[in-house]
RNA sequence: GCCCCCAUCGUCUAGCGGUCCAGGACAUCAGAUUCUCAUUCUGGCAACAUGGGUUCGAUUCCCAUUGGGGGUGCCA
């Protein structure tokens, strides 16, 4: 702690008289009427125009633990890095929750929920703390830092402005004066009383107690740029004037965990509780080692191809849910939920180590989805899939409803024996492409038997029920001395162009009399 | 360098001192069913990182080592 400053110097090193007092804040955010137990959650991105998959799992944990107990889900967009703004960012993760399902209910009263527009509270607690002595006016420029930075560096100190490298920690006001006369503007430093000789304990919901040595940085929390705060320093306003009671954010967060319960603990405020999430990982091809899916290199990193590629929602949440709570795949296979908004997330079964992103089990969430489907269902996701993302062709293939709705009737009318070749949208309608003139290509690789092909043409009758085109399948099959099977497979190639496709006699019945004959004739 | 977190089958995990020669799911491999494929069914392979403790008894507790991840910014 070091001398308080007047308030008018205070004014005049925030360029202004702070809008409120820290009872004014109190009043105006007061404690917020839930039932016991509710949790207030929030989503807080950057606004960098990537929804990162990392993002949305936490979004989901978010969410669902609110949703749970009844209590709050917020989206807080950290907009305070004026730099990395791109331009429909906003847009894009507003979107992608919503495509989710993850509904965030901002009451206007907690608001505004844009950091750029909270300037006000957060130079009211400044100003708060400058009048304390608990903060200081920083006038270190960027070279000033890098020298001292070096300099550290080769003494084998820590880096970092702290005790006798936080040169302006004791500035007197008359120098503070100089420096402003002199035009200067300086970012606002916490004046850390922390001491790294000692530890501080940190209770972390997932992995209990956790004691660091004490923070002992003066870590900057308005900047001198553009007078919007840093992180740390957003996060402590933010999050107790929100009321938020539960923190849920990445590990990465963990290592300024003291600095947050120190902050907390400096303005007499109960911390959140914490819950840092693992991150979600893949084995980089180069190196062979595990790392953070990377919106650079890894397209599945962006939630954005999932939507795009036309995975199911469900199936992500699906996917996503169960790594935040794993009991929840055997409760669904049981029976004993049917979704995962059903199964209860405990805090502290949220794993602590990084999962590998494994496609082949979201592929299995994802059939499992699809063959729970009933048909108008299914046909419902792929035509809406196709009016947000679709190309020409695939336009073409949902244009008549009643066709589209045909085929994807294929093998789908026992239950228990749905067929689970459906993975995402895009992929569903290129998997029956066949079924379209303008898609159906001919299979020159295969050897037709033309007399089994024209045998069958001359007996088909498009009326014909089951049992009575398998006997004649069989009779073809005899009078050429062939396999029942290798009849069936002539006429399959012949039909779809594939060696392996649904069963036979749906095929054609769905692709219907002239498209049958046609395809065969034009083989002959 | 310093600080912090983590460590069970290939993958995600169950396990919270004896119930574990470790259970489930995905993947994989066999077999059965089927006109092909997909389904469905049956079965198989497969793990407690290592070394010390503590204890009558450690996958479970403690310590060390190793390995992996994160932090060390006027980015979040």
């Amino acid at each position: 702690m070091r001398d308080g400053l007047s308030k008018d110097l205070i004014e005049r090193i925030l360029g202004g008289k702070p809008k409120y007092t820290l009872d004014e804040l109190e009043n105006l955010f007061p404690a917020r009427n839930l039932p016991d137990g509710a949790f207030v959650t929030r989503f807080a991105p950057s606004p960098t125009g990537f929804m990162h998959l990392g993002g949305l799992y936490g979004a989901l944990i978010d969410y669902k633990l609110a949703k749970q107990s009844n209590g709050v889900f917020m989206l807080r967009i950290e907009d305070t890095d004026t730099k990395r703004e791109v331009k429909d960012a906003v847009q894009i993760i507003i979107d992608s929750l919503k495509k989710f399902g993850l509904n965030y209910n901002n009451d206007e009263k907690y608001g505004p929920y844009f950091q750029s527009q909270r300037k006000d509270i957060y130079h009211s607690v400044v100003a708060y703390l400058l009048e304390q002595g608990l903060a200081y006016p920083c006038f270190l420029s960027a070279q000033d830092m890098e020298k001292i930075r070096a300099e550290q560096a080769s003494a084998g100190f820590p880096t970092g402005i702290y005790g006798e490298f936080a040169r302006d920690r004791n500035l007197t006001n008359d120098d503070i004066v100089a420096h402003l006369d002199n035009g200067e503007v300086p970012s606002i430093r916490l004046y850390s009383n922390g001491n790294p000789e000692q530890r501080i304990f940190c209770k972390d919901a997932v992995r209990g107690s956790i004691s660091f040595p004490e923070n002992n940085e003066d870590i900057v929390l308005i900047k001198s740029n553009d007078g919007l705060p840093t992180y740390h320093f957003a996060h402590l306003c933010d999050d107790h004037f929100m009321r938020t009671t539960h923190v849920i954010r990445g590990e990465e967060w963990l290592s300024s965990l003291p600095l947050h319960v120190q902050l907390f603990r400096m303005m007499g405020w109960t911390a959140p509780l914490y819950i840092h999430t693992s991150t979600i990982d893949k084995i980089d091809s180069e190196t062979g080692k595990q790392r953070k899916l990377s919106k650079r290199h890894d397209p599945e990193a962006n939630v954005a191809f999932f939507l795009r590629d036309g995975w199911p929602t469900d199936a992500v949440i699906d996917y996503l849910g169960n790594i935040a709570s794993s009991g929840y795949e055997e409760a669904k296979n049981k029976g004993v939920v049917k979704n995962f908004w059903e199964y209860e997330t405990k805090p502290k079964k949220i794993p602590m180590s990084g999962a590998l992103f494994d496609m082949k089990k979201l592929e299995w969430w994802s059939k499992e989805f699809i063959a729970s489907l009933s048909v108008p269902e299914l046909v419902n996701y792929v035509v809406d899939w196709v009016r947000d993302y679709g190309d020409d062709v695939h336009k073409m293939q949902v244009a008549d409803v009643n066709y589209l709705t045909s085929i994807l009737a294929i093998e789908r009318d026992n239950p228990k024996r749905v067929r689970k070749d459906f993975i995402t949208w895009h992929q569903t309608l290129g998997e029956i492409a066949y079924f379209y003139d303008d898609l159906y290509v001919k299979n020159s690789e295969y050897e037709f038997n033309k007399t089994v092909l024209n045998d069958f043409l001359s007996v088909y009758d498009e009326n014909d029920d089951k049992d009575t085109w398998w006997n004649k399948i069989v009779e073809i099959a005899e009078k050429n001395s062939l396999k029942n099977g290798d009849v069936a497979m002539n006429l399959r190639v012949a039909l779809s162009g594939r060696t392996n496709t649904p069963d036979l006699y749906s095929i054609i019945r769905v692709m219907g009399g002239a498209r049958v004959r046609d395809r065969i004739q034009s083989l002959l």
